[in-house]
RNA sequence: GCCCGAGUGGCGUAGUGGUAGCGCAUCCGACUCGUAAUCGGAAGGUCGUCGGUUCGAAUCCGACCUCGGGCUCCA
């Protein structure tokens, strides 16, 4: 090493500096949270051993907040550690808008807890501890960590290569790391903020419980999760979102908007839709009956049974029974409710011989499905155990299959984004540990995935072994309007099916070849893409989803006559109006409409009355006096006709 | 399934061992009003279910059901 180094500072200046000078030394007056030294991220704590540039790494991007969370984290377990004596901490690394730490304590952590150690950590933090590298032997390491089996654990993985562990990355051989501040001690790589008073904003969320290193049959530890900042305000906008979230949940909203419910009579995780919501249901089914029957499919129809023999052809009794309910025994036969529609679909493929000629051939159906998900993972509508895809099979020869998949992928960007989803990814699941067929197969099926994700031009990642038990598959995700990720379209190859059902059809050449199979489902399932659409408009449906398009408030009890006039005009061309004839006064029914979030309220009073105008008000409070009827009408089935993502007042630019 | 928390009229809530209250919604009456809550009255709850402790249970204990936050799993 040398003695001396050069090192570039933010500002442009070169100073020499004795080699091992921390870069926390030279960017103390940055107010940085880390360095990027040469670019990359580099350690605060670590001496620079050779000439570098240096530049700061603000608490402001994804880096410097995970350093600034992760250190939030090591304060987190100082302070349980000296609350707790002889608690044993796991990991904690900084996550998506905050982080979390694992204890291993006797007792549940209680929200007085939480305050406590919130109030311990103010104290660490306003203490001011540098955060201090050090480096160690494996040997010394172990030896550090006695008493703490977790970091034992992790340290003896090192030598077990790659995948060791979110806390290491340094390779087999190389010393692990430690960071100290005051007297307290965490194996971790780093890299850290300079001190612990660099934190400037943070808070501890919950407790919950999860197993160590995420496998049910190992120890189940204390997880406190929170959330740090680089400011106060920053805390508190991030806050905020989450209450913004909650309010948009649909649980909330489908209760609020009498659209559905979960009766306990009927059982967890199935739904009973009201009269709005069937309504939205049929809105989303009709749309989306008409793009499937002009992409060329062919509609069935299938029952919900079947007996044990289909499903045992189609391998789901070996490989999916726990995730389906139990059977019904009746004349000696054993009938299942479907868990998937793919093996109805393929009886229907199968009920009479096949020609090249017929291919592809696409099978469409919102199928009902019921899966036993097991009782704690049921949430709402996006994780129910009995719910209806839209789903189809295409069976199609190998040299039709990148055309279909990359056609099909366009058909669901284009579905998503008329429900106003327009920010995508996919995701490239590829074969699991535990799979049917040749792992050649599954190669060809990935293949022609990455060429349809290609061709469509969408950002894509890569899903190692994440892929279902029969077929590699695409994902598509999608993020909401508040920033959230959510899973949605599915598609995949499958070879298997074909096989295990022996399906077959005559080629040009005379000869009988075996089709490829593709399963699809756009919304995913009615139900949960429902839920996504319900939280991305925050229950506020644009015009042509929205149960009940406009609400009509006579001022008086006079001019019922007239709403009824202008709901009769409004139902001749199909709209949906609905009359508040509750006898209130007029501002009541206008908060009614507001809240109930119709996305166009009509006030019709004595002037509208005689000019054959209404009164229009839009969610936003903006409004438009005398309007002729007409031109409302017309206003509003363009705007359906368009499917448009908001509403719009009449005369204006949608 | 596992850990933690919760369940009081349709919805939101108060009540922590001594005969169950409030707001919204509902119904009735009055008011007939120009862009987010008019006034008055009525009705509505065996406090999730079952069992236990107690002279007495919404309240304490147990089991089950349902929900919420996580873990695991997934459309």
């Amino acid at each position: 090493m040398p003695d001396a180094i050069q090192v570039k500072l933010p500002d442009g200046s070169v100073r020499q500096v004795p080699a091992g000078t921390t870069p926390a030394e030279l960017l103390d007056t940055t107010g940085a949270v880390a360095a990027l030294v040469d670019g990359e991220p580099f350690d605060l704590g670590r001496g620079l051993d050779h000439d570098v540039s240096l530049a700061p790494l603000p608490a402001t991007n994804d880096q410097g907040r995970a350093v600034l969370r992760h250190s939030t984290a090591h304060v987190l377990a100082q302070a349980v550690t000296d609350l707790y004596p002889g608690a044993k901490y796991a990991i904690g690394p900084p996550i998506e808008d905050g982080f979390y730490y694992d204890f291993d304590v006797p007792e549940p952590f209680t929200p007085e807890d939480l305050e406590r150690i919130e109030a311990r950590m103010r104290e660490i933090i306003a203490e001011g501890q540098p955060f201090r590298r050090e480096e160690l032997s494996r040997a010394d390491g172990l030896k550090l960590f006695a008493d703490q089996p977790y970091k034992q654990e992790i340290i003896e993985a090192i030598d077990e290569a790659e995948g060791a562990g979110p806390d290491l990355r340094r390779g087999a051989q190389g010393p692990v790391s430690v960071y100290r501040n005051d007297g307290w001690v965490d194996l971790c790589r780093g890299p850290h903020l300079p001190t612990t008073r660099a934190i400037p904003a943070f808070k501890l969320q919950r407790a919950a419980g999860a197993y160590w290193r995420g496998d049910e049959s190992r120890q189940q530890l204390q997880r406190i999760y929170g959330t740090a900042w680089e400011s106060k305000e920053a805390l508190e906008a991030h806050l905020h979102r989450l209450e913004e979230a909650e309010r948009r949940d649909h649980r909330r909203l489908g209760l609020e908007l009498d659209l559905f419910h979960f009766p306990p009579e009927v059982g967890s995780g199935l739904p009973v839709f009201h009269p709005k919501g069937g309504m939205i249901r049929k809105l989303m089914e009709d749309f989306s009956r008409a793009e499937h029957e002009a992409a060329g499919y062919s509609f069935v129809s299938t029952p919900h049974l079947a007996k044990s023999t289909l499903f045992e052809t189609s391998g789901h009794l070996q490989w999916y029974a726990e995730g389906m309910y139990p059977p019904m025994e009746l004349e000696g036969a054993r009938y299942y409710p479907k868990p998937m529609n793919c093996p109805m679909h393929i009886l229907i493929y199968r009920s009479r011989g096949r020609s090249y000629r017929e291919l592809p051939i696409r099978l469409f159906e919102f199928g009902t499905v019921y899966r036993f998900e097991r009782s704690g993972v049921v949430h709402g509508l996006t994780r129910a155990r009995g719910f209806t895809q839209d789903d189809a099979h295409i069976f199609c020869a190998r040299d039709q299959l990148v055309d279909e998949l990359a056609s099909l992928l366009e058909f669901v960007l284009r579905l998503l984004r008329t429900f106003g989803l327009d920010d995508f990814q996919a995701e490239l699941a590829t074969r699991p540990e535990e799979f049917v067929g040749e792992p050649e197969e599954w190669e060809q099926a990935e293949a022609a995935l990455r060429a349809a994700i290609e061709a469509a031009g969408i950002p894509f990642v890569v899903a190692e072994g994440e892929g279902a038990f029969y077929a590699p598959k695409i994902d598509v995700h999608v993020r909401d309007a508040i920033g959230r990720r959510w899973q949605l379209s599915t598609l995949q190859v499958d070879f298997q099916f074909p096989q295990r059902f022996d399906l077959e059809y005559t080629g040009a050449d005379n000869l009988r070849h075996r089709p490829f199979m593709i399963h699809r489902a756009l919304f995913g399932s009615l139900e949960r893409f429902l839920a996504i659409v319900l939280e991305h408009y925050a229950g506020a449906m644009p015009p042509w989803l929205a149960p009940v398009q406009v609400r009509l408030v006579p001022i008086a009890d006079r001019h019922l006559g007239y709403a009824a006039v202008v709901a009769g005009a409004l139902k001749a061309v199909g709209l949906r109006p609905e009359v508040d004839d509750s006898g209130g006064r007029m501002q009541a029914k206008v908060r009614d409409a507001q809240l109930a979030k119709v996305p166009y309220t009509l006030v019709l009073g004595d002037r509208d009355e005689a000019a054959e105008a209404v009164s229009v008000r839009l969610l936003d409070g903006s409004e438009r006096r005398g309007v002729p009827l007409q031109d409302f009408v017309s206003h509003l089935q363009a705007e359906v006709a368009a499917r448009a993502t908001t509403a719009s007042l009449p005369g204006q630019d949608p």
